[in-house]
DNA sequence: CAGGATCCGACCCGATACTG
DNA sequence: CAGTATCGGGTCGGATCCTG
């Protein structure tokens, strides 16, 4: 039996700690590296660079505790630990994605738009600045 | 002419910070609410419940700021503002649509999957139980 | 190699008070 | 109604050290 359904714009529905964890940064680049597959953690680490021991292990934590993605101990001596979407981790993988195709794609005209901004709390008539 | 390519996997280009704007929360909610047209700050405040007027406004500024929104003044008193989807704006806006229909859909799995959830950390054998 | 634990600064964000 | 400014706590997240 399904509990009361996600609602994003109820500030209590705990959907919102949904929202939180896909749409944090290292979520994100996280899924769409395991894209293709089981990946190690030091690979993982290596994809998404800048990222943090702390970070890596923590958001890796929080995906598999949502079951997004499974985490798989071979128990061998060195460690070796691989992580890989579940398959309703996939679908969300194919949404990051989506996503960091947006990004891409769009980069140039977000530039474009920031260089173009101006702050606007200038209510002044500069009708004649000739 | 285009600079360089947004690379989401080079911790130093400025692609990452749009990561973050279109990740936040409160950027989704408010593209989501935004996908039927113009909409009153007031109505945005009272539709994405729990948004303080300080994060209101701020992440306004940001989705304008990079072309994602288009804020109408209309400059009568008492002030009525409006804010509405660009172009590409519009684009982004289904993307979020779809996570919001992902987070709804799943919300039920993921609700159980923390449930089931172990801390695994135990390498101990516990082969015999009984 | 994988990852737990701790320290600590930076910033995020909410609350509040104020302007036009 | 829309928005700015400021203050302060809470959390995020990086750096570091340590274990198996």
């Amino acid at each position: 039996m399904p509990g009361k359904p996600a609602d994003l714009f109820d500030p209590e529905c705990p959907s919102r700690d949904v929202l939180e964890l896909v749409g944090s940064k290292w979520s994100m680049l996280l899924l769409c590296t395991l894209k293709n597959g089981p990946v190690r953690t030091g690979e993982l680490r290596r994809a998404v660079t800048g990222i943090s021991q702390k970070m890596l292990t923590q958001t890796l934590r929080d995906l598999e505790r949502n079951g997004i993605i499974d985490r798989i101990d071979h128990a061998e001596v060195p460690p070796r630990v691989e992580y890989k979407l579940t398959k309703v981790g996939h679908s969300l993988s194919r949404l990051m994605k989506q996503m960091e195709h947006w990004i891409v794609d769009h980069y140039d005209y977000i530039v474009a738009s920031q260089g173009r901004y101006k702050p606007h709390h200038d209510h002044t008539e500069d009708q004649m600045s000739a």
